[in-house]
DNA sequence: TATGATGCCTAACGATTCTAGGCATCAATG
DNA sequence: CATTGATGCCTAGAATCGTTAGGCATCATA
């Protein structure tokens, strides 16, 4: 990946298109751009992580997706939040806050 | 792993190790302990995942290793960090503050 | 004597991201 | 008109890395 973007870590890719589709439908390729816009151009998902992602995430139900003509004229795959995805999301967020403070502990440590 | 502890996510472990090494040189059970105690118990990191990621550090010259009597009377592996470490080290903090910062602009978005 | 903590290790598995490829459309550029 | 890059979907294979589950030994404690 390119310089100065970080790479994701395993288990945070979930969240982080949970969180980009909480704020509305978008079609697949519009996570990554949301993604990238939102994180100041810090996270960048590649394709091949993104759409068996989106797969896996809708196998669990946490969104459903539609055909639709995308405003380009396109056409695209939307992908919207059930409400079990909102409460998934809620659970990711939690512990990442946790890994985050407990990693925090450690690093803090004279 | 039990209620209230946070998973690790792959990538995190290194910096973990390096970092408890950091404070002084270990046996390998002691790094588990230590970042067990540093962490507040909120981080427990397995066996079966410690001594092949003890393995992976050697073999890339983070830490240096020797066996010597513990002050329990045991024989144990005793491992320290190396300059490459400690310069590792920094990069690993470097690279999961900038993912942290970057996680959370995505996490304010509206 | 039995159990749990300490101390080392390995093998197999599972989950997940990346690289690299394929295919199609469209706008911009030469 | 041809080419290139961005947009849009997808898959296969490789690689990484933490966990589970096992083995073995010592020691303190019950």
């Amino acid at each position: 990946m390119a310089k100065n973007k970080a790479d994701l870590l395993q288990g945070t890719l979930d969240m982080l298109i949970l969180k980009a589709l909480s704020l509305g439908e978008l079609h697949g390729y519009g996570v990554i751009q949301r993604i990238r816009q939102l994180s100041d151009e810090m996270l960048n998902v590649e394709q091949g992580s993104l759409y068996p992602a989106l797969y896996r995430i809708e196998q669990k139900g946490w969104v459903s997706s539609r055909w639709d003509v995308h405003e380009t004229g396109r056409d695209a795959k939307f992908y919207k939040l059930t409400r079990a995805g909102r409460k998934q999301l809620e659970t990711e967020e939690a512990s990442w806050d946790r890994l985050v403070l407990a990693i925090a502990k450690v690093r803090q440590a004279a």
